[in-house]
RNA sequence: UGGGCUAUCGCCAAGCGGUAAGGCACAGGACUUUGACUCCUGCAUUUCGCUGGUUCGAAUCCAGCUAGCCCAG
């Protein structure tokens, strides 16, 4: 029997390069693949950085590839994702909302691009170093339940994939501990096994956001006023990309006591400010919406646990389909800091029922 | 120009003769495959508008000066 053919896309982190190593091990023909999706570039000085899709990444890629022993290939996505992520990250700033381009970034780039990539050469599944894992239920649907440990979980990131995605789609290293992982790279000797866990975005190094937006995006982003729930004029604010619900730090603005960004108002120009108490809601609605438990709600309420932000705990609340892809959240607790652009993303137990985009 | 009040870190603000609280803001760090939040640390040691005086000792008392505010004109 041929043995099943496995793409894997090696960042050059620990995580990725371990789950080439098991796939390996557990008899796939492994290739391996880098995705170049922003700079091609290498810059020494930021070697120490870690990065999903950091600059380092194919050096160290090509090198664990070739202790693997796996053929190895970089491949070329910059025109997906600056179409993608890119574009789709700053629009959302200026229209006000606060976008997750992780999430962007898996759905378009690793799986949709990566994956038909792949298959077009033969592969059967793509992998990659997530912590998750995909399970068959019994209603012959495919969905992610989160990873073994409680403290490395990365569904939420992954709650767009589509069935066919899931369905051709590896997670080895979900099943494993950060620990562990770390222990067999050490193990098997991979020099990356110490690398640090990547965060922040990684297209913007210098995590000046503002500064990024401004260099790519189209229209001026004036300055405007900073107004409190009255309406009444606090200050001036330094152009609404600068800002994000529940933001206390870098408002400049000294009330006395802490204050809060509540709501960004990109028709007006105006950054409402509030205190902490009004940065909690109990309720919100989403749209571009993917199930993956169930097919849809099909008129019924569901008590889910919702998830509106990558570390956010998750609270009970109830969902309710209230037109064509548009649901609302209930709450038993109000949350804090409910985000337009943000995803939020609905569990049942350790499995991944759906998610969408906040409105 | 007469009378009153106030002047303490970027902002607000304790202090009332015994050797500069606190909050906000800000900076750095931790946490984190998004933005935030949160947490930790730092942040007026020749200094309390200025200049003198009283006192063992003053930001705290006194005098003058300067600035701002208010009421009179």
């Amino acid at each position: 029997m041929k043995r099943e053919k496995v793409v894997v896309g090696m960042s050059g982190g620990v995580d990725s390069s371990v789950a080439a190593y098991l796939l390996k091990e557990q008899g796939y023909d492994v290739t391996g693949v880098t995705m170049q999706v922003w700079q091609a570039e290498e810059q020494p000085a930021r070697e120490e950085d870690g990065g999903c899709c950091g600059l380092s990444a194919v050096e160290d890629a090509r090198k664990v590839a070739w202790d693997l022993g796996i053929p190895y290939y970089v491949m070329n996505f910059r025109q997906e994702f600056k179409d993608h992520v890119i574009d789709y990250f700053v629009e959302e700033y200026i229209r006000g909302r606060t976008p997750n381009p992780c999430i962007a970034c898996n759905r378009y780039v690793k799986w949709e691009a990566l994956l038909k990539r792949s298959m077009d050469i033969g592969a059967d599944y793509i992998a990659t170093g997530h912590y998750a894992q995909i399970h068959r239920l019994p209603n012959g649907r495919y969905a992610l339940k989160k990873s073994a440990t409680q403290a490395k979980d990365q569904t939420y990131a992954l709650y767009s994939l589509t069935q066919h995605q899931l369905a051709h789609t590896l997670m080895p290293v979900g099943q494993y501990s950060k620990e562990e992982i770390r222990r067999i790279a050490g193990d098997i000797g991979l020099e990356v096994a110490g690398k640090p866990d990547s965060q922040e975005i990684c297209f913007i190094p210098d995590n000046d956001y503002a500064g990024f937006i401004k260099e790519n995006a189209a229209v001026h982003l004036p300055e405007g006023d900073f107004v409190d729930r009255q309406g009444r004029v606090l200050g001036r604010h330094r152009g609404i990309t600068h800002y994000t619900v529940g933001q206390r730090k870098g408002l400049g603005l000294s009330m006395g006591r802490p204050v809060f960004v509540v709501e960004i108002r990109p028709q007006t120009n105006q950054v409402v400010i509030g205190e902490g108490k009004d940065v909690f809601s109990d309720f919100l609605t989403c749209r571009g919406l993917n199930w993956m438990a169930i097919d849809g709600l099909h008129g019924k309420e569901m008590e889910v646990t919702a998830k509106i932000r990558y570390s956010h705990r998750g609270a009970k609340c109830v969902i309710r389909e209230k037109g064509e892809d548009l649901v609302e959240c209930r709450f038993e607790e109000p949350q804090r800091a409910v985000t337009p652009g943000q995803a939020v993303v609905f569990y049942d137990g350790d499995y991944v029922v759906g998610g969408g985009v906040i409105q």
